[in-house]
DNA sequence: AGAGATCTACGAAAGATTTCGTAAATATTT
DNA sequence: AAATATTTACGAAATCTTTCGTAGATCTCT
């Protein structure tokens, strides 16, 4: 992953993971909620995004309709190991520690984590 | 927290949270192991974070020694906020299992996250 | 004390990111 | 078909971050 994704890149991300497909004027009304944005800014950004290849678009009617590219998948991954590295010294385990403190999951998402823990566990057996 | 903790500020709290107080020079030797950076640019940097309140100093020999003011775990627990919110939807266990599937952990530390869930769970049963 | 080394302060350049204004093209409405 | 709306393209301004050069102060060594 060459190419480092800003913040106002992700927040429109965000909005294509979520949406999908979109306009630019879809993208910019619903950015445009939270902060007060520009229709030109979000356009450009687009523009450049479609650049760096981080989306792409049909642009067979008027109004162009982008997706996201890169997946939402992989950016977690991306930004997930820059901060275990940078922040958190590579230690996992303090990482989801944090994370639990900060927001406790439901009952039900804990089950789910000490079944992957416990997947992990059986998998570090059989090495 | 109102001030953005930048990538260059934040390579350099990491120096001192690692090393304790420290002057510019010694900083800078550490920062300058990784990539190539003036003097003069650490020194900037620490004087910019000492006006933010990031760090804070004894000027009383020549060369000052700083040290952070900010914590490492505070640092810790905004990004992994700001991440939840940004690109988890909030959902803790989603990072966790990101985390634990980035950079694998010891046997030890899966049983110290795991008697940290037990913990949770025994105080949601409390509630 | 004088020369040389090291340090701080700080403005300003350089670089990166975000924002917007304007022009031209395309669509819509009357 | 003319007037109005909306859209794209794109340069350039505005802003934020990082980098450095220079001046002057302080220390060290001879």
């Amino acid at each position: 992953m060459e190419n480092k994704v800003t913040d106002a890149e992700l927040a429109i991300l965000q909005v294509l993971w979520r949406n999908g497909p979109s306009t630019v004027r879809e993208v910019n009304d619903i950015i445009a909620e939270e902060r007060q944005v520009g229709y030109t800014t979000t356009l450009k950004l687009l523009q450049i995004m479609l650049e760096k290849g981080l989306v792409t678009r049909d642009a067979t009617d008027k109004s162009h309709r982008y997706w996201a590219v890169v997946q939402e998948k992989a950016i977690q991954r991306t930004l997930v190991g820059k901060m275990l590295d940078t922040v958190f010294h590579g230690s996992s385990s303090a990482l989801v520690m944090q994370a639990l403190g900060n927001h406790e999951p439901t009952p039900e998402e804990l089950i789910k984590i000490k079944e992957f823990i416990e997947r992990i566990e059986a998998q570090q057996r059989d090495e």
